[in-house]
RNA sequence: GCUGUUGUAGCGUAGUGGUAGCGCAACGCCUUGGUAAGGCGUAGGUCGUGGGUUCAAUUCCCACCAACAGCACCA
């Protein structure tokens, strides 16, 4: 229902409708509302399209003036950011090529191809300059070019990078070139109407190497990331909850509370102290139950498995750079044998599975181990605990029949949403990686096994998300992600459907009409690696543990020396009952030990001094409470025992 | 692996071409104090490793190792 000659009929978000001269803009739109939008204006939405404010409405349309109070305010000012910080770029840095500037989560980034690297004494300078174009309000200008000439012209620049976009830009593409005072840049927008009403809630953050196109094989550029927000106060806000991020990282806290540590002379693998030890222990028994009752059979497999058997599996010709290999003189003739160090235990199980020959019966067979592999990752992939080269998975396969797949796949995702809503963790995301370009087996097992995946998320209610193209070569997969204090996910759980294993080791079983066959294998893992995991516990719970995980779960602490001995008897009463439990006898007032084990995050605190001595009672201080409460031995004991029970066996 | 930054006592840090300070922790002495740092004192460092320049290197240069951030890769 479109209006007769020269007028247009705009509808507003309240549902009211104005009549308008054809070709008027947002501006125009905002400016007849009132003076006070018009001048809050930023952008337009037409007809859910994001517009330039002086786009021209040429139909009626549902029309949506966009101020800085609005959500997509953010991506606006982060992107006229980007291309702000380009501008100073080129600015102060002739002859530095630009190339793109998409936004990301909190800001943006913008790739450049120069020389000369930038420094970090680089960023206030550009910073400087990004302020001085602000100030300078410098109004925008959109202009639409002819292709050839765009590439011509942006290729004359020395810009071959913009050339080489422009070139790839869809054919029907308009190709569009903004103008931010003299400066100009190719952008699909839409942009602020000026440098000034990007505001001054930017801060450039860091430099770092990128590739062009993201991959490996092709140039490397330099990428300067910044943050955005609507004005300097949200700014402080965000920087405020980076910090706040920083103090759970757990490396720093691994320190802080003498969990681990990792040094030069075996990188990327862990050194276990006591207490995080007792942290890793507490974990894996708490799985190892959780498996166990889930009908898994718990078994170990060799370190070291001779080359033979990992050319089978497929691994010495696809995996061979992340293999570390052990050469071993047999003694005679010069004889070398090169054996691999494991970094995965699917083919140790496929050799169990073979001992003996299988029945139908037998399946599904879950086999599972805390099995430590080993991987020689790329040194600049190291990160903590969280990726390391040693690590033990808490790995498991089940060989099962086609039929099988789903009702396998359903049971797996019930355990793992149990063990992390029981381990803490509410919240996490769940991804379907579908076939990738590069595949083996049928379409038929294709569709059959990323339905399976699907199927099971959707019974029990699980909400993902597609990751296109991202299985492995053998299987679909689905991958649970949980994220960090620092906003960065970790794949943790997955589950994958391999058809290629069994056939590659010759695995079968004979099935009920008495002919052999393959069983399908499913690769399967909860919390993943025990070290990434424990990495993301630790900074999920900034440290602050649950009583059943921390790893000292109470001090006694004296007041007086008389309470000595008193204490030492509580303590090992205590420890009697499975309890970890330290004493602090040292001649220190109690402020000074409730302050440092309160920094310890030691979730109780007893204190006993002459009074609780006397009368066989003690003083408990709960961690982040200042509230004291005095209770028996007999209630105290009872009380640590009950929270300190893992939630499976409450 | 690539780009950039960094590497000083257990931890956190200062500093300089003339062989190193501070805070916390540790240890000793005094203090026995009722819920987030009591006082005084002592000890601890071949300044990541190896070369080079220099009369002299922790400081300047080179190489290597490691860590950190991002990219790429991945549990």
């Amino acid at each position: 229902m479109s209006s007769p000659g020269n007028e247009i009929r705009i509808t507003l978000p309240d549902g009211s409708v104005r009549t308008t001269t054809r070709g008027s803009t947002g501006a125009d739109v905002a400016a007849s509302i009132g003076a006070g939008l018009a001048k809050a204006a930023l952008a337009v939405k037409v007809d859910g399209e994001l517009k330039d404010l002086d786009w021209p409405i040429q139909k009626d349309a549902k029309v949506e003036i966009v101020t800085r109070k609005s959500e997509e305010a953010l991506d606006l000012i982060r992107h006229d950011t980007a291309h702000l910080l380009a501008q100073a770029v080129q600015a102060l840095y002739p002859g530095t090529q630009v190339t793109i500037g998409p936004n990301i989560e909190d800001g943006f980034f913008y790739d450049f191809a120069r020389n000369e690297p930038f420094t970090p004494d680089d960023l206030p300078k550009i910073e400087a300059k990004m302020r001085e174009l602000v100030a300078a309000d410098l109004p925008t200008k959109r202009t639409v070019w002819e292709r050839d000439k765009a590439v011509a012209h942006f290729r004359g620049l020395g810009e071959q990078y913009k050339a080489e976009i422009i070139q790839d830009l869809p054919a029907n593409e308009e190709v569009r070139v903004y103008y931010h005072g003299d400066w100009h840049d190719l952008c699909r927008g839409p942009h602020l109407m000026s440098t000034a009403k990007i505001g001054l809630g930017f801060k450039l953050t860091k430099i770092a190497g990128a590739y062009w196109r993201g991959d490996a094989k092709n140039a490397q550029l330099q990428r300067i990331y910044g943050t955005a927000w609507r004005d300097e106060k949200e700014l402080a806000a965000h920087l405020q909850r980076l910090e706040e991020a920083e103090k759970r990282d757990h490396r720093k806290i691994g320190k802080e509370m003498h969990l681990f540590h990792i040094q030069e002379e075996a990188t990327g693998q862990v050194f276990w102290h006591p207490k995080g030890w007792a942290l890793y222990r507490t974990v894996e028994n708490y799985i190892r139950r959780k498996i166990e009752r889930g009908g898994y059979n718990e078994v170990k497999t060799p370190q070291l498995i001779d080359r033979k058997l990992w050319e089978e599996s497929g691994h010495w010709e696809n995996y061979r750079p992340n293999m570390f290999i052990a050469e071993v003189d047999e003694g005679t003739d010069h004889a070398r044998r090169i054996l691999a160090v494991k970094p995965m235990n699917c083919p140790g199980h496929v050799q169990i599975f073979k001992q003996g020959l299988k029945s139908y019966r037998d399946l599904p067979l879950r086999l599972a181990e805390f099995g430590a592999c080993h991987r020689y990752e790329p040194s600049g992939a190291l990160h903590g605990i969280m990726r390391v080269r040693s690590f033990v998975q808490d790995d498991a396969h089940i060989f099962c029949t086609e039929e099988q797949i789903v009702d396998e796949t359903k049971k797996f995702v019930e355990l793992l949403t149990e063990v992390y809503r029981e381990l803490g963790f509410e919240s996490f995301i769940t991804k379907l990686a579908t076939r990738p370009e590069l595949r083996g087996g049928t379409e038929a097992q294709w569709d059959h096994a990323e339905t399976a995946l699907e199927n099971a998320c959707k019974t029990i209610g699980l909400p993902y998300t597609i990751n296109p193209g991202e299985g492995t070569f053998y299987a679909p997969k689905l991958e649970f992600v949980l994220r960090d204090a620092i906003g960065r996910d970790w794949q943790c759980g997955t589950i994958q459907l391999d058809y290629v294993l069994p056939e590659r080791l010759d695995a079968e079983y004979i099935a009920e009409d008495g002919n052999r066959r393959r069983p399908v294998m499913l690769h399967r893992a909860i919390v993943g690696s025990l070290e990434r995991f424990i990495g993301v516990l630790i900074e999920h719970h900034a440290g602050k543990f649950p009583v059943w995980l921390a790893p000292v779960q109470a001090v006694v602490a004296t007041i007086v020396s008389d309470a000595d001995a008193y204490a030492k008897e509580v303590t090992a009463h205590l420890k009697l009952s499975g309890l970890r439990v330290e004493t602090d006898l040292r001649n220190e007032k109690i402020n000074y030990k409730v302050r440092e084990h309160s920094l310890a995050k030691v979730p109780y605190l007893l204190v006993a001094g002459r009074k609780e001595a006397e009368e066989r009672t003690i003083s408990i201080r709960r961690l982040g409470s200042e509230k004291q409460e005095t209770m028996s031995l007999d209630a105290l004991t009872n009380l640590l025992i009950a929270e300190s029970t893992p939630p499976d066996l409450r």
